[in-house]
DNA sequence: ATGTTTTTTGCAACATAGTTGCATTTTCTA
DNA sequence: TAGAAAATGCAACTATGTTGCAAAAAACAT
């Protein structure tokens, strides 16, 4: 089963059709290992992407549980959630300002148990930003 | 002393211009007593009031440190440094998504140190979405 | 208090991010 | 493989944030 079958199926069992969009991206996401961001998308799908396509798109695969944004407060960072080692929403996540590319901290978690009541909470994010050690290291 | 006069003070003391837009700013920052959204802001200050100058204003305002962004990763969030209670920065902070506050979660903190080796970390952000209680409870 | 200098304001224009509607194309299904 | 259903790509729009500059306001020296 090649790459593109992969993919496929994936999109088939969660009744989404299976175009060539879809498949690309989904191949970029799985590629990147790491959560990746719009404008790295666009960048990896050609410069030519219909920027509306991939937005919808990737709300209708976060909608489908296939990918996960792990950063919905800024532009977005993405990542798949499918057949991978569950990508657990409460660990900290570390954005490189000078590479943009994000980090997963699984060292820091947050609890959410500790909310006083009343609170209903939908989200929860923990977010460092600044440089990573190979953008610190360049003079 | 009249509530000008202390905005005043606190502007001079930065050696800031005591302008009228910097006064009502100040104002109602701190008549909000909670972290308050530009969008907020805007109303409060009347719908004619010029967004360049209000950006300019606030950012102007954070670097003296006067006031501080408790959430640079969305629209943002100001409130008054000076004269209060520290607002420290690693506590969390849940946004009603309904009515758009903010509020300041002091049970749950973050801790930075845990942070591996490598990464220099500039900024740390706690940041839970949902609805707040009065939201919530509504029909 | 008044005139001069400096800072701030408000406007126009621009840049980026995200959304909506719709005609065309692609994918699915039988 | 033909018709139905869904997705794509485009134009246009909204929201958010930024830059440059002339006019206005504030600060300052006299």
């Amino acid at each position: 089963m090649d790459a593109k079958t992969i993919y496929h199926e994936i999109l088939k069992e969660s009744n989404l059709s299976a175009t060539r969009f879809r498949i690309n991206t989904l191949k970029e996401i799985d590629m990147a290992g790491r959560p990746i961001s719009r404008n790295e998308l666009m960048e990896k799908l050609g410069s030519n992407t219909d920027r509306v396509t991939l937005y919808r798109n990737l709300q209708g695969l976060c909608d489908a549980g296939i990918i996960e944004n792990v950063d919905p407060e800024g532009s977005g960072y993405f990542v798949m959630k499918y057949g991978k080692k569950a990508h657990t929403q409460h660990h900290l996540h570390f954005e490189c300002t000078a590479c943009k590319k994000l980090y997963c901290i699984h060292e820091i978690v947050g609890d959410i148990s500790k909310i006083p009541t009343g609170f209903n909470v939908k989200s929860f994010y923990l977010l460092a930003k600044g440089t990573c050690e190979a953008c610190s290291t360049k003079t």
